[in-house]
This record gives structure tokens, sequence and C-alpha cells, in this order.
RNA sequence: GCGGGCGUAGCUCAGUGGUAGAGCGUCACGUUGCCAACGUGAAUGUCGUGGGUUCAAAUCCCAUCGCCCGCUCCA
């Protein structure tokens, strides 16, 4: 299937069972923007609640098999705008640009990198030094989006929407290091909104305008962060692989030197092979960020954003005349304060949580062929959802509206309403509601049927193998439970 | 931002100046003891939006918005 196919089926797809839908749809839509439907919100909201569980309320155990502390943290979209001063997306990221608008050209350049350029038109002048060159005025790309805070539009009250999570950690690191009693390592994680102006929103939901992060910073010693940096990766892609991503579409890949953002040490994408693309696309950033951030922040702020290294303090006690760190700081040089006292450096593992609902949603789109009622081959579409991810667990059926058959679905039904997100189907031929379920992707349909009368049972019906097998109907809420649990093949 | 293609029912699409269509889906009733395209019936469109040309526009022209592809961009 060609790669513009296999999109549209998906995205036709997404619209008819409502996972997703152009957002203002009915006013002509708005580029680069995506409203989640019935289906789509429980599929996305399963994601967030994995890696929540995962990662910050259970999360595996560190390199040397110790427990790791994690905690969350939610964070105002808006903030002051020094925030972005001091992360460099105020200034640092927006580069003035003219375009030139002769006919044949219609180049675009840096403003500022222009005496170095070629003009396309004419290779031994600078653009706008040929006579027919037509340039516009430089103008700046701003990748944030602007605001203002309050009635009044004056520029003191411009603010931005934060183009990314990871600064709301930033700058309450210490109101978290003050309030929860932690000692490093540990991690701040955060799920929101976050939005850049993108030059060009494409490819479906991959690249929009408004999207949701799912961001760790993970405060470690500088000593130990190559190892943090190295289990961090590992972690991460281990995470993808649980929720059933293929490993032969799921690609790390270690950034190259001039790739790198200047404050990075190391980063490596996650990348995901896209139907959509011939080349892997980014997931997830895990990105060594040194003490970058927060050295900006102590620097803007001029508060003490350092931390006290206790531990090592106590344990070096008997070296020392003094055990006031104030009175002993004194006299000694930057190199040796920095043992106890210092900035931590970090490692931001920083996922996109559209972007790994759309891999989701691609990863689990299948055409295969099962067989009707009279044993022809028939084309069936099924969604492949790691029953963990799945919008809906279960589908309780009636194979016929007769013989009180309805009836006990529907108790049956009421019963695991409370615990599982489930649906009563009783319309049509019990083969046309499977597919249905297959299309949505639910992993199992209870089927109640004329020995359901006799002997209590009824039938789970795998949707990736069909395969059916009898259980009394009082097991059926721990075998659903049991199996969403389960392991992907 | 540039160039090309496209926009008709929920979805996929036919319809090139003269009555708005098909398949699937949806809903109702019937049928239906296990894997959709069984029967009967029904609903659904100011043909993306705005303007223009014309006796007459889904169809021609202009603008605009959105989608797809290729560039450009993507701290």
């Amino acid at each position: 299937m060609s790669k513009e196919k296999s999109m549209e089926k998906l995205t036709s797809l997404c619209k008819r069972r409502g996972f997703i839908f152009q957002s203002s749809e009915i006013y002509g839509g708005i580029n680069g923007f995506w409203d989640y439907g019935p289906l789509g919100v429980e599929l996305k909201k399963n994601i967030k609640d994995a890696w929540w569980q995962d990662m910050v309320r259970n999360p595996p155990l560190g390199p040397d098999g110790e427990a790791i502390e994690m905690v969350g943290l939610d964070c105002s979209i808006i903030m002051n705008p020094r925030v972005w001063e001091a992360s460099g997306h105020a200034s640092g990221f927006s580069d003035p640009m003219v375009d030139c608008q002769t006919d044949n050209c219609k180049g675009r350049f840096r403003s500022d990198k222009i005496q170095d350029m070629v003009c396309p038109l004419k290779p031994s002048k600078c653009p706008g030094q040929f006579e027919k060159c037509q340039l516009t005025e430089a103008r700046q790309f701003n990748l944030m989006f602007q605001t203002y805070v309050g009635a009044v539009q004056d520029s003191s009250s411009m603010a931005y929407l934060r183009p990314e999570t990871a600064q709301g950690i930033f700058a309450n690191f210490k109101n978290v290091l003050d309030s929860s009693r932690l000692k490093l390592p540990f991690g701040i994680a955060q799920i929101g909104k976050a939005f850049r102006n993108e030059i060009n929103p494409r490819n479906y939901t991959f690249r929009s305008r408004e999207f949701e992060q799912m961001e760790i910073e993970f405060f470690c010693h500088p000593q130990d962060s190559m190892k943090w940096y190295q289990w961090w990766r590992e972690t991460r892609l281990n995470w993808y692989s649980s929720l059933g991503i293929r490993s032969e579409k799921l690609l790390p890949r270690e950034q190259e030197k001039e790739e790198l953002a200047h404050y990075s040490i190391g980063t490596t994408d996650i990348e995901y092979l896209f139907p959509f693309a011939s080349t892997p696309q980014e997931l997830e950033g895990v990105a060594h960020r040194g003490n970058y951030d927060l050295t900006q922040h102590q620097l803007h702020s001029k508060q003490d954003l350092t931390y006290f290294d206790e531990e090592s303090w106590e344990k070096d006690k008997a070296n020392r005349v003094t055990n006031s760190f104030r009175e002993w700081v004194k006299d000694k040089s930057a190199e040796e304060i920095s043992k106890y006292q210092f900035l931590p450096h970090v490692i931001e593992p920083s996922a996109g949580a559209d972007r790994f609902t759309l891999a989701v949603l691609c990863e689990a789109y299948y055409e295969d062929k099962q067989p009707d009622e009279k044993g022809v081959l028939q084309e069936r579409v099924v969604m492949k959802f790691h029953p963990r991810l799945a919008p809906i667990k279960a589908a309780i059926l009636p194979l016929v509206n007769k013989d009180g058959m309805p009836e006990k679905a529907m108790k049956l039904f009421k019963e695991l309403k409370p615990h599982l997100p489930i649906y009563f189907d009783d319309k049509g031929a019990i083969g046309r509601r499977y597919r249905r379920q297959d299309e949505i992707g639910t992993p199992f349909c209870i089927t109640i049927d004329g020995q359901t009368n006799q002997d209590s049972t009824v039938t789970i019906r795998d949707r990736d193998s069909l395969e059916q097998i009898r259980i009394p109907i009082d097991r059926v809420h721990h075998e659903i439970t049991t199996r969403l649990t389960a392991k992907p093949k």
C-alpha cells in the first residue's frame, strides 16, 4: 500500500469512528489544530495514564537495581515572560528572515546571513544586490504564540503560551526540592499542552501547533549523568515496546554533533517509521542538558538554585575543622565547593503525547482476510491496539435477540460498566457486530448464547486470533482484567 | 513562505453550463444460535466559504479557508 493511501485510510477511519476530527471543522477548520473524538480521547488518555503510571507512580528500578524517586507537577501554560528570555526561546530561536518576491526566485534567507549567501538567479551576487531582487523587510519568525495578560494590550502585558512544559519544571525546581524531601537523583514529570507556531503543519496530527507533551526532567549528580542518560534512553525505548510498538519500526538515533542544540551534551531521538514518511520521525528526544537550564534561570532570576549535597558533606566530616558549610566555604575554591554545592545535571526524556497517539494508531491499523459465514475470505479492518491502550476493552453481545439472551447480556453489562470501559450492542447480525468492534480495536467480545441458559458460561473472543473460549459468566471481569495486563505477543 | 493537485451525503467517490447521484455507513422493522456487504423502508447535501460572469454555475473566473504532494522550515 502506498504511503498516501495508507494514511488516507487511517485518517478516514479516525474520522468515521470518532478518533480524530479537524479542529473547528464546521468553520472550515484551522491549520495545525486537531480535536480528539469520543474514542480518540479514551485512547490518548490511556496513553497518558500509562506513562504516568509507569514513569511517575511506579517507575522501573534504576541502573543499579535501586528504586528511583519521581514526582509530578502541573504548571501554568502562561508564565512570566522572563522565563523565555532565560531559556533562550524569546531571543535565540527566532531568526529574522527576508523573502525575495522576484518571480522565478521566491527565495527565503536569514537576514543576518545574507552577505554569505548566493542569489539563486545571479550566483555572483548576494540576495538583494542583483537589480531584479525584490526583498521584503526582515520579518521575525517567532515560534512562540503571543498573548496579552489583562485587558489592556501593550508591550508590558505581553506574554507567551509555553513552547514546552520543561521550563515550568526548572522554574519550580527549588519549590519541589523544598517541599518534597527529595534527594538527588530524582525526577519531576509533567503532562501538558505546549504551543509552537510551526512554519508548516504537516502529516495529520504529527506536526501541530498545539500539542501535548509528556516530559521528565531527571536531576542527578554531574558525575552520574552519563549513566542516567544511558538508562533513560533504554527505559524509554522499552516503554514503547511494552505497549506493542514493533521494534523494527522504533529506532533510537543518537544526534550528530552538528545537530545538537547548543546546551546539549548528547541527545537521542527515539524515532518511529510512520507510514507517511520514508525516514523515521521523532517521537521523543532523550536529551542530556547538563546544567544549562538551571544555570540560565539562576542567572536571570538571581535566585540560588544550587543543590546542597548533605550526604557527601556529612561523609567528609572527619577531614574538616568545622561542620558549618558557611564557615568552611570562605577560603575554598569553586572546584572544592562544587563537591558539596552544585547545580544538578539534567536528563530530559521529552515525549509527544499526540505523536505517540498517532504512532499507536498507525501501528494498530491492519487489513486482513477472514472467512465469512460461507467460508469465503472477506477483507477485515482491525485496529490491533495493545489491550491496555484500547479505548473500549470489551463488547457485551447477545448472540440473538431472544430466549432471554439480551436480558442476560444487559445484566452483565451493568455489572461490568462501573469497572471497565465496555460497550453493549444487540443490533444486526453477530458477525457484523464483531467486525464493528474490530474496527475500533476492542480486544475482547463477550457473547451470551443458548448455552449460557444451561450452564452460565459465555464465550470470550480474541480480536486478533478470532479464537473463542468458554468461561463462566462470573469470571468475565477477572478474565478481561488479566488479559489487559498481559505482555504483547 | 513557494510550486503542483484537490475540496460534492458520516466515509470513498462519480457527475465539465440545464431536475443532486452511487457504494459503504447510520437509523427503524423483519430475519439472524458465531464472524459485516440478507430483505423492506427511512434520514442525510445552500456541491468548503465569499464574490463575479451567465437566462441558468457543483461545472467558468477571482479571492479566501482547509487537505494532500514536493521544496523551504522544523531552537
